[in-house]
Formats: structure tokens, sequence, C-alpha cells
DNA sequence: TTAATTTCTAAACTTCACTTTAGATCAAGG
DNA sequence: CCTTGATCTAAAGTGAAGTTTAGAAATTAA
């Protein structure tokens, strides 16, 4: 089956050499791996050692981050990464294009929000219980819920 | 000079009444005052005391976080309502239009990436010196200065 | 071999945007 | 008047995403 008989070191890069190629701190790497974003093995002497195929993982994340992705969500898409074989440019593609169909909406809610601005500008209204950047169903922040009584403005002037 | 010579009485409204028509947590306007969002007046008892139009600059700041802006940033911009009377809808559109223009910037930034990862999901990259995602200058997150090094990959295979 | 550099762990600290808690005071309804 | 209910302050807690610190052990360079 191995069809080269030399003995295969499998030293691995240091958390500070790892540090240098991805320009992140060493800090941050270590709290990645607590994340459960790396999985380093450890050496003889107790210290971590990384695979080179760590340095692309730990782009995904940089670069997923830079799109506003939470730790927990780069997580769960990464664990969709094959873990028995070190993943191909195919793989890093398939799941990059999960974050595209999630960005894709984000722009898109951006995008409708603006406009309910622009709406609001000409209306000069920003307070109405009418105005449709309230009790919107496009929420740029899926996460909390919004307000819920929301602009509270009588029709009498103030 | 005042044409109704009625005693004027300024009650106002209590951070209760005012939770109420904004949807906010009473917490969360005593924190805004201490961010100087609002500034309450209290009456004889140390109450404070808000003004109708204070449901207005909540309703304002409520809608720039679903934007993304970050209090202080919003203070900023709040900053430049007038303080020696009740903003005007002509003085909310104003202030209104340039979170719009940052709006329209950050939108265009997050289609610029999403096009640069786009080209990345077609050649399976991610993780390539070249790769545009990297160093590049329309950052979706302005603060933390990224990465330096960045893909320290070498052109042999992982 | 010795000294300098890295790395180790665990715990505490940071910022943001709040919430929760505790004990005290204020205001409103019956 | 008395009792709820609302409000007050200050301090601590929360969660995300890390950084900093301290003291010890491992590794590397001279």
């Amino acid at each position: 089956m191995i069809k080269n008989n030399r003995l295969r070191i499998r030293s691995g890069l240091s958390i500070g050499a790892l540090a240098e190629r991805t320009g992140l701190a060493v800090s941050a790497i270590r709290y990645y791996e607590s994340e459960g974003l790396v999985h380093p093995w450890r050496n003889d002497g107790g210290q971590r050692r990384f695979e080179r195929s760590d340095i692309r993982r730990l782009s995904f994340v940089m670069i997923a981050q830079k799109f506003g992705f939470t730790i927990s969500r780069i997580r769960d898409v990464m664990r969709r990464l094959p873990e028995n074989r070190t993943p191909t440019p195919a793989d890093w593609a398939k799941i990059s294009e999960e974050f595209r169909d999630e960005l894709d909406q984000r722009i898109a809610a951006l995008q409708t929000m603006r406009d309910k601005l622009d709406g609001c500008i000409g209306c000069g209204c920003l307070s109405l219980k009418a105005c449709s950047l309230y009790n919107d169903e496009d929420r740029a922040h899926e996460k909390g819920q919004g307000p819920r009584y929301l602009m509270g403005d009588q029709p009498d002037t103030e």
C-alpha cells in the first residue's frame, strides 16, 4: 500500500508557525481550537502540532468572519468537510457556496431596508406607527425579537 | 411672545411609559441615557421624565441598530440634531440620509466580497496568496486590522 | 550546556449592549 | 393612610470573540 517506505515524519506546524502563516494571534488559534475549529495533535512534549491544511481552515474562518458569520455558524458549516482526508479544493468550494447563499440573502435584506429608509426620508416620518421600518419581517439581525409596540406616536404633533 | 398664558405643564413621560411606547426595556433606556442618546430631566422625587420627542429619538436608535450601527456611531450622528428645539421631520430626514450613504457603501462592499467569493468558488482556491479575498481594501468590518501575512500557502501541495 | 525563546494551562480581563439583582425610595389607587 | 407597583442606584452578570497574565515546562540557538 505504502509506496514510499521512507519514514514519513509528520512533524507538523507549531502554533507559532501557524500564527505566522495565517496572521492570527497565537491566543486566537488556541481559542479556535477550544471552539472546535481546528484539531491539532500533541507532540511528545505536549505542544500542539498542526497540519498544513489547517492554514486553509483558519483562512476560511477569517473570510467567513469578514462576512459576519459567527464562530458557531462557521463551526457548523465546517463540520461538513471530510474528516478522514485532507479537504480538496472542491470540498472548500462546496461549503463556500453555502455561505454565498446566506450572503445573498443578507444583501437582499439590507437593500430592502435601505429602500424603506429612502421612503422614510421622503416622508420624514421615522416615527409613525405605519412606518414600514417597524415590524418588518426581513430583519437584518435575525436574533433578538425587535420592537413590539413600536413607534407609539399618536397622530397629534409633538 | 407667549400666546397661550395658561401654565404649560411639562410633566413628561415616565421611563415606564416611554418603554411601553418604544417597546424597549426600561433597563435599555437607562443604558441609552448613560450612553448619551437621551437626556431626561428629573422630577421632584428624582425620577426621570422624558420628552415626547424622545420616542422618536429612541425609534431612530432602534432603526439604526437594525442597520448594524454601533451606539457610539449613532450618538455621533444624533449630535447633529438641533439642541435648542424639538427636531423636525426635516431634521430627521437629514441625518437619516447620512445613514443611507453608509448603508449603500456597506451593501456595495458586501456585493464585492460576494463576487470575489464567487470567483474563489470557481477556482476552489480559498487559500492562495493571490486570492482576492485577502488583503482587500473593501473590508466589511472596518475595525480590526485583519490578517497581515495571510494565506501563507507555498506553491507546493499539502 | 546554558540561555533565550516558545509553548503550556487556567483564570482573569476586555468591549459591546444590555439584563439582573438588591435594597431603598417614590407615586398612585383604594 | 396604606399598600401595591414603579423607579432609583450601583454593581454584578451575560455572551461573543478574543487578549492578557502568571508561572511552569519544552524547545531551540549559541
